[in-house]
Parts: C-alpha cells; structure tokens; sequence
RNA sequence: CGCGGAGUGGAGCAGUUGGUAGCUCGUCGGGCUCAUAACCCGAAGGUCGUUGGUUCGAGUCCAGCCUCCGCAACCA
C-alpha cells in the first residue's frame, strides 16, 4: 500500500544563541501534527533545522574570537539536544552550511538569474559610513543619519535583485483561489494590504559581509538570507540535486509552521521565488502567535519567570511542558506565559484530573479484582453518555488537528477524562464493590473507565509520547488494542490484560514551595546588576573626565514631544545662553514637575537630532532600571561648574 | 491621523454567520471516600471599555471616543 505523503515544516531558526523556549513552541507543535499524521497512516516528513549564515553571525563569532562555523556549531549541537530531551521527532535536520544545501542555493540562484527574474542593478541610498548603514530618503532625520546623527553620503553598491514586484497580483490571486493558503485568517489580511502598498524588487545578495554562500558567477557577493534560507525546504528533499526521489515524493508541503514575524518572508517572498522558478507553492503557511511573559515582554528577558527549557523539563518533565505549551494557548494567538500558570495545569490537568483518574481506576481494579477484569459484566443506561462521548472523540481530535487546535483538541480530550471522573461518582463502584451480587455490574464499570482511558492514552500520544505508553502497560493494552484505528472503538481492550497500578504520572506540586525555589533560581542566576560595571569599567584618568563638562542648569520650559513615546523636550538655561535638550523621561515626570527645577547638564555633548528635535546635551539621572530620577541640584545659580 | 493587537464576573480566556453571556482557576456551601488532601454537585459574582447608530432584538454589525499592549521611531 502506498501511503499518502505529509511534510511539515518549522522555520529554521537563527543559532545566535541557544534554543529557547519560543523556539520549542513551534517545534513542539509540529511534532505533535506529525506524530498524529503518522498515527493516521501517513508517510511523514517532518522538517526542522537552522539557518546558519549572516552577518550576525559573523559578528558573533568574531566577538567569540572562533571561526562563523565553529560558533555555529556548536550552538546548533544545543539545539539538536534540546530538540532530543523534547522528543522531537524530525525526520531530518538542515544546516544551510550544509554542502548540499549550499550547492542547491548556488544553482537556484543562477538559475533565477538566467531565467531573468534577478537581476544586477545597483542599491543605492544615503550611506552612514561609521554605522556601515544606507537609509531611505524618508528615514533621514534632518538629512542626517538617524542612528549616530552624523553626516550621510548618497552611495551606490552593486547587489542582485530579485524581481518580487512583478508577482503582486500573481500572490494577491493566490490567496483569494487558496482561501488556507495563509492561516490564521487575520494575518491573511496584512498580507493583502502590505503587498496593495506596494512591493519593490527585493535585494538578494550582499557585498557587506562574507559568511554566506557565494553568488557562483559573481563572488565578490554572497546570497542573502531570502534564497539561502527559505530553499531550504526544497533543498532538504534533494531539490536540483542528483537524488531529488524525495523532493518529487513530498514537494509541496502541506504546512509551514511559522511564528507570526515572518509569516510575511513566508507567503510573500517564498510563493513568489516558487512562481519564479516554476515549482509548485506549499498549501499552507499557518503563523502562530508568541509566547508572552508576565510582563508582557516577547521572549528573551523574561522577568520573574524561569523559561529555559532545559530547567522546565528537568523539573517537571517533558511531557508535562509539551502539555502545556498546546494546551494553554490558542495556537493562533499570542499568549501568557508563567510558571504559575504551567504548574496549575500540571496540578489540575495532568495529576488531579488524568492522572488521578488512572490512579483510582487501576487501584479499584486491583482492590475488586486483582489483575483481570471478570468477562461477565451488566452494562446500564448509565454507560451510554460515557461510551459515546469516547467513540466519537477520535473523530473530535482530528477534525482540530486537521486545522492545527492543539488547544481545542486537547480540551476535547480532557472533557472525557472529566466524564470519567464524573462517572465513577455516578456508579460508586466502592458501594457495588461491597455486593456480591453486583461483581458483573462493578466489572462492566471498571472495565469502561480502562476503555476510556486507553482511548484517551491513544488520542494523547502526538502530545505527550512519554506518558501514553505507561498507561498502556498500566492497562495492560496489547500492541494491536493501542492503533489509531481502535481509538473510536469501544470493547476493544481484551478480558486477560493484566491491570496494576503503577507509579505515580504526574505528581502534584506545592505551587508556593515551587514559586519560592523557581523564584531563588531567578535571583541566582540573574547577572548582578550592581557588581558588573565595577569590574568591567575601565579606570579613566581626571583629564579623561575633564573632557565633560557638567553644568548647572534651569528648565525654563517643558514639554512633550509628539510622536515620542519617552522623550520630554527641555528647554534650559545653563546661566549663558538657553537650549533645547531633549530627555528620555517622559514616562518618570511630567513636564509641570520640571519647570524651574536646576539640574546637571552635560553641556559639551555633541548635538544630536531626536525625534525632529535638535538636542543640544543631556541631563544627569539615576537610573536603577525600574525607576529614573533626575539629579537636580536646586539651591545654586544656573551655570555653576559641577566638578 | 506610522503599522498591528486587545479591552467580557477576582485572575486568565471562549464567544463561529446578531436571538436568553460560557469555560478554567479562585471564593462560598454540600456530597463521596476508590484515588495523587484527589473526585462529584450546587451557589454567589458580569450595565460584555465608552457614546451614538442600524435592527423586533447586538458582546456579536457601523461611526466616533477612551485605555492598554506589541512593532516602528527616538530613552544624547
């Protein structure tokens, strides 16, 4: 039998640092699409990997003092056993330093160039030569560079372009005759609006940096990331390569799995460079929503919230993040990570409600019965509503994978779990366990709450691969009894499997305890804020020092700057003359608070325009990182020295 | 008017095509004792940010306003 193909894909990630828990978020969830597609019987190519080249990375490794490759490598090797503790089940792992990959991008590259749809032409701009950066017209500020404020220089480099402004309406008709082509369907609706604002051709390789794959018939550039990276979801099946058996089997993909930011590179740039070429386009880009933190902050610096993967898993256990991270939030939205809210699912969901259930069920057996259940068991009216509830859950599960609610289809799981629960204060097997008589109604009873809990083992493997497997030996499943296709049957479980009661799958935990230590683990290994400038900072002498002038100086005049959120614009008297500085302490004071207050004022600071404001100088404040206060030295004539 | 997201019981969220406002946690009361002090039942608690409009009827559609949050632009 020839199965049907399904290839998945997560984006490759960029290993400037390691593997974190944004990264595991899709990483997870395209595991547990692939591990369901091949429950169903799918032949399933599930792609991760990481994207290797870039100037970032360059610089990196310069900073390291290693070679780009060197840093790489060993930052991917962290992913790859991040993703091995995960239990991520890739089918294979790209390195766009791969050789093959390399070799593909350098012929599609030419080939696009050859067929016409890159082309060399010149990118031109206002060059910051101490930022090495080229800015737009519009992005000057006061025609000057908006980074450093220094002087900008129109220049001109050589650089390849490929010719995406041709494909506007060419993508525009692909969404409209694939409606799923771009899920969730809002995002949909920033792709249409940002290519009706107009696409340019876009700049596809670089002279500024050399960590890249060489352009084969010009090497004096290399590729940038849009050729070398997005490929890689053809050149990992062998595209252009002599063995492409794999790409004719898989290509196109049924899903990309991206994280919202670039869901842009990925229905815009990617379809366009696939129309280029001739090939056919992924059916789906599906972009996920992030992960928040307590603050709100996106990823990195998480406050007050232990994040790292390693940690999570080592406390809690795998499966119990994989749980977690599908089950809390929608996949399409971004949503609210906490420790808190991690250990009340483990506390609720995993231990009090599915692992309880596994825990009395197998306990009762073996109180009542010992291993087996007796074949002789009375069915009642009162097994309707739960057996039903479990064949058609299978069914349930599907039709929210089909459309990736990991979310939803886990609650739908759950809400078995709760009837069985629930069931077993109905039929109070401990009042028919005190019967002789009703030894076949309690046997039927027990026996439907191991049924339902394989099910639910089953319906839970792509989510939790550990755990499913030591329900099974709890309940004494055969091999054949745990498929795919028994899990919409019920009465499958055989009359001698041998049920015990086992170790305990999720432990509760004391959610204070636990705050408490994940809370010294953060102060532990935070960075000491206080202590790491005495010892970096170099000793400056008094002439180094004498190069600053400190003044005394009085606000005459406050105000907000619109269109800037922290900047106050300050205009001060510094005993001379007045200027105008602007300040970043919009969010600490008001400007009322200010007037005719003294403060310090760096007076020789070379000038810098913000926001539209010329700012002559800067005022000295404390700032602890949580609050800001301004110095003000109030009882002593504007212009005074400050030494 | 830079782009985008969001404002629903104490907290976190669902609410598809407009028709009696739901879920999880928390709180209070009750039940049970097989089980990981777990499980089950019940109750309290919301003018669905605000104003106006469309409609027999709006959390759900339209317009304006307010607030919050990301991104962008600046914390000189």
């Amino acid at each position: 039998m020839c199965k049907k193909p399904f290839y998945i894909t997560t984006p490759i990630y960029y290993p400037s640092g390691k593997a974190h828990i944004g990264h595991c978020y899709t990483t997870v969830a395209c595991d547990a699409a692939a591990r369901l597609k091949r429950m169903q019987g799918y032949d399933v190519m599930f792609l991760t990997g990481t994207d290797e080249h870039g100037q970032k990375i360059e610089i990196k490794a310069a900073e390291a003092g290693v070679s780009p490759k060197a840093y790489v490598d060993e930052i991917v090797a962290g992913f790859q056993e991040i993703w091995n503790l995960l239990n991520i089940s890739n089918d294979k792992f790209i390195r766009t330093t791969d050789d093959y990959h390399e070799e593909a991008v350098a012929k599609i590259f030419k080939a696009l160039y050859d067929k016409g749809e890159i082309y060399k032409g010149k990118y031109d701009g206002w060059y910051c030569t101490p930022c090495e950066s080229f800015w737009t017209e519009p992005q000057l500020k006061d025609g000057k560079c908006p980074d450093c404020g220094r002087e900008v220089k129109w220049a001109e480099e050589e650089a390849y372009f490929f010719k995406l402004s041709k494909y506007a309406d060419k993508l525009l008709k692909l969404y409209e005759d694939q409606p799923d082509f771009i899920q969730p369907e809002s995002r949909k609706n920033e792709m249409i609006s940002f290519i009706k604002s107009g696409l340019t051709d876009l700049c596809v390789s670089r002279t500024s940096f050399t960590w890249g794959i060489q352009v084969p018939f010009d090497t004096k550039h290399v590729v940038y990331v849009w050729i070398d990276a997005l490929t890689n979801y053809i050149t990992a099946l062998g595209y252009s390569s002599e063995d492409d058996t794999q790409y004719k089997k898989f290509w196109p993909a049924d899903v990309h799995f991206v994280g919202k930011e670039i869901v842009r590179f990925h229905t815009i740039i990617w379809p366009a460079m696939l129309m280029a070429l001739d090939l056919p386009l992924p059916k789906q880009v599906y972009g996920h929503g992030w992960l928040l933190f307590g603050d709100g902050s996106k990823m990195s610096k998480s406050k007050g919230n232990v994040v790292d993967p390693q940690i999570l898993c080592d406390r809690y256990g795998v499966d119990a993040i994989r749980y977690f991270l599908l089950r809390e939030i929608p996949f399409g939205s971004d949503g609210l990570f906490t420790n808190e809210a991690l250990i009340n699912r483990i506390n609720f969901d995993l231990a009090n409600d599915l692992g309880n259930l596994l825990s009395r069920t197998t306990a009762m057996v073996g109180k009542y019965f010992g291993k087996t259940i007796p074949a002789e068991r009375e069915s009642d009216s009162l097994d309707n509503e739960l057996i039903s509830l479990a064949t058609s859950l299978r069914d349930k599960v599907q039709t929210n994978m089909d459309s990736y609610q990991f979310s939803v289809a886990l609650s739908e799981i759950w809400k078995l779990i709760a009837r069985a629960n629930k069931y077993i204060d109905e039929t109070a097997p401990w009042v028919l366990g005190k019967d002789d008589s009703k030894k076949a109604r309690l046997a039927a009873v027990l026996y439907n709450l191991c049924e339902c809990l394989r099910i639910v083992a089953i319906l839970i493997t792509p989510f939790m691969p550990n755990t499913a497997p030591i329900i099974f030996k709890q309940l004494g499943c055969k091999e054949s009894e745990i498929s795919y296709e028994n899990a919409n049957k019920f009465g499958v479980l055989s009359t001698d499997a041998e049920i015990s009661k086992g170790e305990t799958l999720f432990p509760r935990i004391d959610i204070e305890k636990e705050i408490a230590e994940l809370n010294q683990l953060i102060s532990a290994s935070a960075p000491k804020v206080e202590e790491a400038p005495a010892e970096n900072v170099a000793l400056i002498g008094i002439d180094d020092f004498a190069k600053v002038e400190l003044k005394v100086a009085k606000i005459v005049a406050c105000e907000p700057i619109k269109k800037a959120k922290k900047l106050l614009k300050l205009t001060l008297h510094d005993g001379l003359k007045e200027r105008t500085v602007a300040s970043g302490i919009a969010n600490y004071y008001k400007p009322e608070e200010l007037v005719n207050r003294n403060i310090v004022l760096v007076s020789n600071l070379k000038p810098a325009v913000l926001c539209g404001i010329e700012s002559e100088g800067m005022i000295l404040a404390a700032d602890d990182g949580e609050s800001v206060k301004v110095i003000f030295v109030d009882d002593i004539t504007p212009g005074s020295k400050i030494r």
